[in-house]
DNA sequence: CACTCTATGCAACTTGGTTGCATTAATGGG
DNA sequence: CCCATTAATGCAACCAAGTTGCATAGAGTG
């Protein structure tokens, strides 16, 4: 296995209170080198040859995600998807999230959301042709308060 | 069948070149009888006794959905929900659009779009309390254009 | 009324994801 | 350094959502 910083995944484990096991290993040290949320069948197929059980990915991702090493992202076509909650353009708060959908090859990217306004604002990426937005407010309607 | 209006749901489903079929209707009656976005098995439950296929109902929100008659909006657990396009609180445009979900009953609302101002603006709706946000831009990526 | 073409229903299948359980391995204390 | 404890892993079996192919039924047009 060729693991970028092997100290550095474990380290990131352990900061996480995860322990270090060979799994949880393969699969970080997977989602450290994508700039992209990935999926359970992405990690899977880049995992080739290294493949762990189909369950273990499953729990992993979701120890990951409860520890907050992790979040994931319902993709266009509604699986989770995975990233490392550590990448810089990572916005710091837990519950206001911005991503961009690239319609193309559908990779889906993190956005930083400045929260200090009012109204939240997402600056629009440099580079990126927005087409559509989609927004959610997440919360408790008129029936359940 | 108890249909609010026959007719109605009959020149609904012309009106978007829609043949009128039994099925359809039933569908229609209970989708124009929501103000929240359904499921599939949401509509399954709501036509007990008069259950039409699954995958006959899966092609049913397909072609409303195709026809522009409804739309689909993906929730919590990642499973497609459609709504009726001619609610009045429907933003007008098809490619901006805003959701609130409730975290205690899980109902999906949609809510209007401002789309004058050159960021768009989601109006707080009133009586919901919002405690977190996601936004979703769809676009291309610079690796694609 | 007959013809055509679409919609329907059924069976079989695919994919994403979960559960229960026996086995294995990581870590802390002696 | 080893052992015990407890958590993580792997396997089989399962569930739910959604799709495909195909034969039949039913809308709508002339």
């Amino acid at each position: 296995m060729i693991m970028k910083n092997e100290s550095y995944l474990r380290e990131l484990l352990q900061e996480h209170g995860l322990k270090v096991t060979l799994a949880r290993m393969k699969v970080l040290d997977v989602l450290v080198s994508s700039p992209v949320a990935l999926s359970h069948s992405d990690i899977t197929h880049r995992l080739e040859g290294q493949e762990i059980d189909k369950v273990t990915l499953y729990r992993t991702l979701g120890a990951f995600t409860e520890k907050k090493l992790t979040h994931k992202v319902a993709s266009k076509d509604r699986n989770w998807l995975y990233a490392l909650h550590i990448h810089e353009n990572e916005p710091a708060v837990d519950h206001d999230h911005a991503h961009f959908v690239c319609d193309s090859c559908e990779k889906i990217y993190c956005l930083p959301v400045n929260t200090e306004e009012q109204t939240p604002v997402i600056p629009t990426p440099v580079n990126f042709i927005v087409t559509s937005r989609e927004y959610r407010l997440h919360g408790m309607c008129p029936d359940c308060h």
